[in-house]
DNA sequence: AGTGTGCCTGAAAGCGCTTGCAGAATGCGC
DNA sequence: GCGCATTCTGCAAGCGCTTTCAGGCACACT
């Protein structure tokens, strides 16, 4: 039981009295072998315990069935979400996924990147609104454009503006034009808005969507009724804390994102604001735990799953023409309890 | 831009004028090199955008930068806040992790494992429940030795019975004992688990460290008293309306699972009745959400990141005396709304 | 001046595998 | 029974990098 190295093909072949290249054809398949130098192959491999040495074979010219995926934090339910899209295909397809957490520091970001690239996996896959920074995008246009020009995929998620990629974008815009609809029709007139940083494209396309379409129908949105905070949970709790400290008087709440919804909701719950009786809570995305909220949320619902499943499938097909290819995908308003008409 | 292959090292010392040998060494920082002739290599290679092929130099003897993480489901939160932790520590120590998702298949796991063993990874992970089947235990040891013989690293976390490796183990059975206690003197004498598949290691050792304390006060529970079905949110929901069928009426249920007992907190509500007030529920692993539920649940709080962290700190200092070592954690009761005493 | 002593640098040997190419073995037709 | 088309099989050339080993050079010492 001591630590030898690992068995090689050449253990194999010898085991079987074969030549090298006998064994390797016969573990691939290449080509024909006599049966009964197949069966000796076959069974020396199984009783040595053989397992190919993937870099050996990446290095002889085999491909690579590894691709990278990068996202912000994988306990954030929204990529975990999205992840098991991309798992599930991946799955399908033989492909091993290196999966990294940036912990949404952009050094990070890059620094994987550039690990993956190393790797020489197959795709890389960016998942998550990308960091509107100048120096930021020319670092990682500078990893990336190598990366592709050596015949690398690359696909992203939701993130627009700076990269020239396959991607898959969920239509925030859109989605909160929707939602923003709907809360009007309930009779709403005074918002509120918990927004992530203003940095992120992600934040910056449904809050613009829904205050175009809020001004649109002649309702306001100011600087005031907009609470900015971490993307995250505890940012949403935060937010209402300090909403509750300001003058406006909103009769509903939007937080951009699920998550921050799900704080939100349980600050409300601790400043013995009844929802939706006193206060109606919007979110945005529709994680699955949502519809288990108390009331359950209202929200605009993107197919999560979905969004991993595509951008993988991108990213294994590949790029034809040259163009990149943008696959957009829109979400829908699900009314559920926390939302209600305003209190006259 | 057409696909060109990589630039390899070569291309870089012929364009700074030195060896491969020199080149390497510049980019390694291993010996001392001249220093015009560092310069010389160090912007050869960012000119031309240089990044060393990893396989090739795992193959001529650099170690592996990468770990393997298989989990059932990412996507799952218990799974999510451990991936959590395990990204940390990989990513502190320089790490890229490669992360599986078998949706709960044996068969997948095994490929995986094969997979990551293929990969030359440093050390593997196992999270999550493994499965106590003869067949596949003896399979996955097949896997797994030789990968340990060749000096790999394995540890899991949850799951003793099977492999004799490295283990970071939640006390479960310690745990649901405690929580048991706490519930009893809440008042409570008739309670109904809802329990995942018997052949889970976890729900094994939760289920009767529940039940033995309870009988140790003198509270029978009986197989009526049990509801088995899905390890999963839905399961829990599931679960519930099961219960309600049957003819026993608990004062008190114990989800052997958060996720569980989100469901539950849904079939309960959706069946009217009113928790705590009518009927107390108690979950295990104060996954993250759970405190934002209406009424927060009460838990066995699980140091989950924490479980994470330890596990791949084990693998990534590796085995020294030879001895598998088991790290246990402790779980700790936290009371919260969703627990009260029973009515009258 | 002769010889050590160090410090660099480069040549070359692999790491384990795939695969083009040529040679061996087999089968067929005449 | 001979020649040739067909398969197989084995040799050997890499894939891109690390690392050992020896050679080169400058400098200091006797």
């Amino acid at each position: 039981m001591n630590a030898r190295p690992h068995v090689t093909l050449e253990e194999v072949a010898r085991s079987a009295r074969v030549s090298l290249a006998t064994a390797s054809r016969v573990l691939n398949g290449t080509t024909n072998v006599r049966s009964d130098l197949r069966d000796r192959v076959v069974s020396a491999a199984s009783e040595l315990a053989y397992t190919p040495n993937a870099h050996a074979q990446a290095l002889a010219g085999g491909s690579q069935p590894t691709v990278g995926v990068i996202c912000h934090d994988v306990s954030d339910p929204y990529f975990a979400a999205i992840a098991r899209g991309v798992m599930r295909v991946a799955g399908d397809n033989g492909l091993l996924v290196m999966l990294a957490s940036t912990f949404r520091d952009p050094h990070k970001e890059i620094e994987y990147v550039s690990m993956l690239r190393a790797q020489r996996a197959s795709a890389i896959l960016l998942i998550g609104s990308g960091f509107e920074d100048r120096h930021w995008e020319q670092a990682m246009a500078a990893e990336l454009d190598p990366y592709r020009r050596g015949g690398g995929q690359v696909a992203v998620v939701s993130r627009h503006r700076s990269l020239k990629v396959d991607t898959v974008q969920p239509e925030n815009r859109e989605g909160a034009a929707a939602l923003a609809k709907a809360l009007l029709k309930l009779g709403h007139r005074r918002f509120a808005v918990l927004a992530g940083p203003r940095s992120m494209t992600t934040v910056n396309d449904r809050l613009s969507g829904f205050s175009d379409e809020l001004a649109a129908k002649g309702v306001e949105l100011t600087e005031d009724d907009i609470v900015e905070a971490a993307f995250t949970r505890d940012g949403g709790y935060a937010a209402v804390q300090e909403m509750l400290t300001r003058k406006t008087k909103p009769t509903c709440v939007f937080a951009v994102t699920d998550v921050m919804a799900i704080g939100a909701l349980t600050a409300l719950r601790e400043a013995g604001i009844s929802v939706p009786g006193e206060m109606s809570l919007a979110g945005f995305d529709d994680v699955p735990v949502v519809r288990d909220l108390t009331p359950p949320l209202t929200t605009v619902a993107l197919p999560l799953e979905e969004l991993g499943e595509r951008a993988m499938e991108l990213a294994i097909k590949g790029a034809r023409g040259g163009r990149s290819r943008i696959l957009r995908l829109s979400g829908e308003v699900v009314l559920r309890g926390s939302t209600a008409p305003p209190k006259k």
